[in-house]
DNA sequence: GCACATGACTTATGAGCGTTAGCTAGTCCC
DNA sequence: GGGACTAGCTAACGCTCATAAGTCATGTGC
């Protein structure tokens, strides 16, 4: 017979990579614990040896993945100056990320609705300072006449947004790297803001 | 005693529209038959005399909007030959509609996956459509020497999905109109696929 | 003024959910 | 070699869900 401890251990990290998976396919009200066991080969309560809830999982998911945004982003920024160079190397990271971790963005895009209070809010106002940090470099560049743009905001929001959605389309397998994709999502984004243009 | 007949009685347009706003704010699987019931004044069995399922609501939702956009498409370009034109009003419908249909789009784009077989399948062609059509454009526009972009593919998908995302973030009682963000678009739109370089 | 269709209602069913409790069997350390 | 820890297991809970069945009041058309 096998025992517990035979076996491979399920690991926590295990848990939640399944998790991962399992939520940005089907959703977080769309897949159900058991689901979770049933690919980690283990009975659904035995789950709770590496976790404390579903919830839990989410939280986790999204707090990582948030945060992990924002180092990317600070560290891709911080040594620039001019409004060219701080929009390239965001977008760079933002879209490179988008396409590693295609499963973290699709989970927290869709998701993050059923984050209970208050880290719901918690969580939308670590986003919102993206938000933010993007647009303030638009408008930057606007204000030094390096952009040429109707409204920063829009834009902001367009080149966010399709940075976001490669997780929904990008396949690993696919003959495109993610460095091929965030170059040439930097392209669309620098002639969305009409750079170079008089 | 309030009666049946003499009370409004709820049609089944109204328990699609409720089912519309709800879905949208807390997706399929996190939406319970008893909150639409309650937002229509109603118990949760009373609906079924307005529906046939839960799964039905879905699939009305979906199927009405992704013909919407297939419809919209080729309205708006079956008259143009230039693959300018073409792009620029396939953009202007597309960017708008998600402006004036912000729940459709939401539903449609997060629980697609929740569409059950063979159904699921059948959408996801029809949506490939519109995709293809877009991407035909470019790829027409690039061999007639009037965009410049490095992948037609990546442009396409970065065009469609920032498109979409409009629906995410575009409120109704703000100051922009769905027309002005539309036109902004396919602003944005151009300068992706880089018209007017030489 | 009565029959019928309509659309509410109440009540009930069975399935599936997340979660807890309690037990068991291996493994590691002394 | 024995106790603590780990990580499975089964069983059971309380709850919510979608859905079914049958009842009853109403307004419309004959």
């Amino acid at each position: 017979m096998t025992s517990a401890a035979t076996r491979d251990a399920v690991t926590s990290g295990a848990v939640l990579d399944t998790a991962l998976t399992l939520f940005s396919e089907r959703g977080y009200h769309g897949t159900a614990l058991s689901q979770i066991a049933e690919a980690l080969e283990v009975r659904t309560p035995s789950l709770y040896n590496h976790m404390r809830s579903k919830q839990e999982l989410l939280q986790t998911i999204v707090e990582r993945t948030v945060r992990g945004v924002m180092d990317d982003f600070h560290e891709a920024t911080d040594g620039h100056a001019e409004p060219v160079d701080r929009l390239y190397h965001a977008v760079l990271v933002y879209a490179r990320r988008h396409a590693t971790h295609r499963r973290e963005a699709i989970v927290v895009n869709r998701d993050t609705s059923s984050l209970e209070e208050p880290f719901r809010s918690q969580m939308q106002t670590l986003r919102r300072e993206h938000e933010h940090a993007l647009r303030s470099i638009i408008s930057d560049g606007v204000d030094a006449g390096r952009f040429v743009i109707g409204s920063p905001a829009l834009g902001s929001f367009a080149i966010r947004e399709m940075c976001v959605s490669i997780a929904r389309w990008y396949h690993d397998d696919g003959p495109i790297t993610p460095e091929q994709v965030a170059r040439e999502y930097t392209e669309f984004a620098l002639n969305i803001v009409g750079v170079g243009r008089s």
